[in-house]
DNA sequence: ATTTAGCACTCGCTTTATTAGAGTGCTAAC
DNA sequence: GTTAGCACTCTAATAAAGCGAGTGCTAAAT
């Protein structure tokens, strides 16, 4: 459909923008040393290209700016092979040297990382612990009426609530009934945990403990939270450095979206297969995100799917370098989750 | 030293920029009913007073705008009493009506609301868990080379660290050291805990233990975080709103200082004594915060100082209002935790 | 049939003028 | 001591002018 003079051109024309961020003229164009033909000639291609949507002027006797339907084809069949610096490689290397034995610390890591290295904003989804496996659940008193309840899962995560005793409870009483769910819970999946308290465990409690309706309604406050999936943002404030945003509305708008996270969450969410997807400015149907784009890849162990990691940034974004390295970040974050948690 | 008439003017000078955010000229104040002299006689009158550097001009011929002497003036002196609306009282209320137990939470909440009822930026520093006595240590094996280390404080704080275990360390062991230690150390504040655990539990375990060594390295590397206190802030993007920041360069380098979060931890660790404390501009110290004010209130437990809650909003800011807001949180918020801890 | 040179034209941006308005300081009268 | 009056200053807003980058079109060259 098009010639390959066209393409050459396009494709310029979008590196060139993300370069430059200016509109890009005939006659800049002239001058690159790909382009062996007159400004004339490339007025005239242009004129096509606009004509087909793929770029367009800012105003009538501008230079051109790639609209959203090039840059998307600029992704899809223009993309040019990015070799990432030594130096990159070893610092997303270095989030795994260290000795970080956590899921949600080594989550963070990454991001950070890759916020700093790609100077936009990181957005990652952690593993919903719905499906991780009840390792061991601990109920410790502080004092006569409170006591912090303890859920560890084997993928060493933890969550602990604070509750508050029945009055004139036995001791152990409360130890009784850690033991009884411990014997019957351990390596049910959080998901299934009520379920199974209600249907298994609570007939057993009742004969055993003594206000045995106050003590469930206590362990299941701290798990019908039915957390979703914990979310990290890291180098919002990179936002502010992208000239896009020096207009203080766009950047207020632009802010609403991110600190309401519940969009990205969405967005995030919908990423289910394998491999990086970039989604451009109204591509994500997400209002004020008009001007960005959002490249999401999947994290995951052994092929089964654990979160999503996500770089934003302005639709003039550098996808190549970004997906090059979001890329890299995902494959090496899998690699190394797989090694933890495949060997039980 | 200042007339009567003087601090009249003064105050209303301040009073209605804090509202409007335009320089106050002789005219507008000649038409407030409180002024019973005529625009000439302000003028006069202010002459006077920017010479005693208590209000400035932004150029030769504009009305004036409190300098930071005149605003420090206008806290220690002129300050109106300000009636919280009945709604606010609410509000913050309503923080503590809901059936939290952490105090982490609480305090994350407290600074949530406090930024929406401000519309400025809320920072907590919590409380240095340094202080706080071991209730518990647990080590739960998460398969044959991890395990998660949890400690529980008797605030009902919960620190956890996944670490390597010994290769082919006997389960026995693991229990055996952990029944030691939490003989050892329960009631210990966690800054003793290193120093303790050297001088009297290193002997103990040496004998029962095998890969003693090793095994007491797994557990002071989730104490000596040595955890400098959290700290949260909330309504960062409120500042986006303010009209001293719609200047681009300005808000960028005040997000600078927020996002170091390091110098307002060395600001809030200031405040000992109790009360609310203000500090205006330049006052605070910090590069990037001459056009901020920063008020800040302790909270405590009986009397003894728990940690720093603070409001920064730029110098133009409502500091009756806000005073009132950080004071009923700061005495709220004093009062549920003295009520939780003291009992004991 | 392409490609290119040339040219008139458009539009945004920057600079310069112009003006209106708000506010001041000073003086002289009250 | 207070005030009315006035000349003066400076900002902010608007208008006018010029520059430069870029375009589209036409006609000539390849």
């Amino acid at each position: 459909m098009l010639t390959d003079r066209q393409l050459l051109i396009l494709k310029i024309i979008v590196d060139d923008f993300i370069r430059s961020g200016q509109p890009v003229g005939s006659r800049t164009l002239s001058k690159k040393e790909q382009i062996t033909f007159s400004s004339a000639t490339i007025r005239n291609e242009m004129a096509d290209l606009e004509e087909l949507g793929f770029i367009e002027k800012t105003h009538i006797s501008s230079g051109r700016v790639p609209s959203q339907k090039g840059y998307r084809y600029y992704v899809d069949h223009l993309l040019p092979p990015f070799r990432l610096t030594q130096k990159d490689v070893q610092t997303i290397r270095s989030i795994f040297n260290e000795q970080i034995y956590e899921l949600e610390k080594l989550i963070q890591k990454s991001a950070q990382i890759l916020s700093d290295l790609t100077n936009y904003t990181t957005v990652v989804l952690g593993p919903s612990v719905k499906e991780h496996k009840l390792k061991t659940i601990q109920i410790i008193p502080l004092n006569a009426e409170t006591a912090v309840a303890i859920i560890v899962t084997d993928t060493g995560y933890v969550e602990k609530h604070v509750v508050t005793l029945p009055p004139s409870i036995p001791t152990s009483d409360v130890e009784k009934m850690v033991n009884i769910l411990n014997d019957r819970l351990t390596g049910v999946p959080l998901e299934d945990l009520t379920d199974k308290i209600q249907t298994e465990v609570a007939h057993v409690l009742r004969e055993h403990i003594q206000s045995y309706d106050h003590m469930l309604r206590m362990i299941s406050t701290p798990l019908d939270l039915n957390a979703p999936a914990q979310m990290f943002l890291s180098g919002k404030m990179n936002m502010l450095r992208q000239p896009e945003f020096n207009d203080i509305d766009k950047l207020r708008a632009l802010f609403n979206v991110i600190e309401q996270e519940k969009e990205f969450y969405r967005l995030l969410r919908k990423h289910k297969q394998q491999g990086v997807q970039v989604k451009i400015g109204t591509e994500n149907d997400v209002e004020g995100m008009e001007n960005c784009s959002l490249i999401t890849a999947t994290y995951s162990v052994g092929g089964e799917k654990l979160g999503t990691i996500a770089v934003l940034g302005p639709t003039r974004m550098e996808y190549s370098r970004v997906i090059s390295l979001l890329n890299l970040v995902a494959t090496d974050l899998s690699n190394v989750l797989t090694m933890w948690y495949q060997k039980d």
